[in-house]
DNA sequence: TGTACATCAGTGAACGCGCGTTCACTGATGTAC
DNA sequence: TGTACATCAGTGAACGCGCGTTCACTGATGTAC
């Protein structure tokens, strides 16, 4: 599944394992201020009390550090994702259900890690071709197929002219509409919203698009 | 209204004129393929048919570049704005109407230049904080606040709990999605949409979300 | 329970490359009289 | 209708700075016997 191959070298120690967290958590702070481009490897390691020289004898170069943050703030998210595809999970439940438990998982995971996440955006749009594509949007992949086929095995439910492109689109504009509303809209002071409310509302939307009338 | 200080001088002659917009051509050219980041000013002059020299004659530096990008690409903009919000012009309309006017307005807007906008959206979050406000930016705060004040007058037609909130979202949801998808995806190889069509659906997702019954 | 050796880990000065920017110079265009 | 001068415009080699990366070296940890 995984493969490290932007380490030189996995930690054998105790003491390599330390200084390689100590890299990463400097790293997603400095984040949190700046963008990755704008981060120097001189100054993580000097937030991270370690030097230039540890640096690379863990990471193959500055990509690879991206690469390992990648790793290391989605594999909850991936879990979380495996648990809302366990088969039983789903199990009779209604649309409205469904949805809102998929809006919620997007809102926690975009209301985490910000800048480790935001970087890893630009990174996608910066690099033209994706050489690697990212451990999220692997998550993704996995996601949204088996929630659309889910939701159309309701169809009955659905009063629209095209459920199959109303759920992608329904999906899409609550998708995109919480990154940026989550992720960006911070950035540019603009004022926040409350969690719930936002969930609730995108929610409604999405039910309101595809014409779905129960209320449970 | 505009200043120009990006530019060293603005141009005097035909000739410089001339330069001036190769040097910008060839420039957003570029920008369809790769990022401002990744366009070095050798490139853009040698596309451009002229020299490191000549550029720097015209612009204060690489930064002015995109600044005179981002003038002559959103002016054209600015005016269908202008046209949209003339007194007289949603005079009477029904709220579908409107909506499916600005939602038009957005899809044809960033369906042109996209290598530009590309640009102009990315340096926007990459420079934390934003010394120069975009020119589009500045177009969409002289467009949503009235768009919001004309759908808020025709309270009586929205059916739910929060119409305040609702067309923020609802805006926000189709803006944020339709910038995605035009802009975006197509980097990340995903099939295109129908113009046409995801105008109207999304139209039509905002209007459900407000509880709009009427189909005008 | 030492001793020898291999590997892991860390240090930070120095290197080097890419690319934005400068600068000394040449030529073109406009204006005054 | 020339001539002189100022300003505009363009050229491209050379500069220089920032930052990623290397490298020679020191110290720590583990293992064999």
């Amino acid at each position: 599944m995984q493969n490290f191959s932007y380490l030189v070298q996995k930690p054998q120690q105790a003491r390599s394992h330390k200084t390689m967290n100590q890299i990463l958590n400097a790293a997603a702070k400095i984040l949190e201020k700046k963008t990755f481009q704008d981060l120097t490897i001189a100054e993580v390691v000097k937030n991270a009390h370690t030097s230039v020289g540890a640096f690379y004898g863990r990471f193959k170069d500055k990509e690879a550090l991206l690469q390992a943050l990648d790793e290391r703030f989605f594999q909850e998210f991936e879990e979380a994702i495996n648990a809302l595809l366990a088969p039983s999970h789903w199990e009779g439940k209604s649309i409205a259900y469904i949805i809102k438990d998929v809006t919620r998982l997007i809102a926690h995971t975009y209301s985490k890690d910000k800048g480790v996440i935001r970087s890893l955006n630009l990174k996608a749009r910066l690099s033209g071709d994706s050489l690697l594509i990212s451990r999220e949007q692997r998550a993704w992949n996995v996601l949204y197929p088996r929630f659309q086929e889910i939701l159309l095995s309701h169809q009955e439910k659905i009063n629209c002219p095209n459920p199959a492109l109303a759920i992608q689109l329904g999906f899409k504009q609550m998708f995109y509409c919480m990154r940026e509303i989550l992720l960006w809209e911070p950035l540019r002071k603009e004022p926040p919203y409350n969690k719930d409310e936002l969930i609730s509302e995108l929610t409604r939307a999405y039910l309101s698009y595809l014409g779905v009338k129960e209320t449970n």
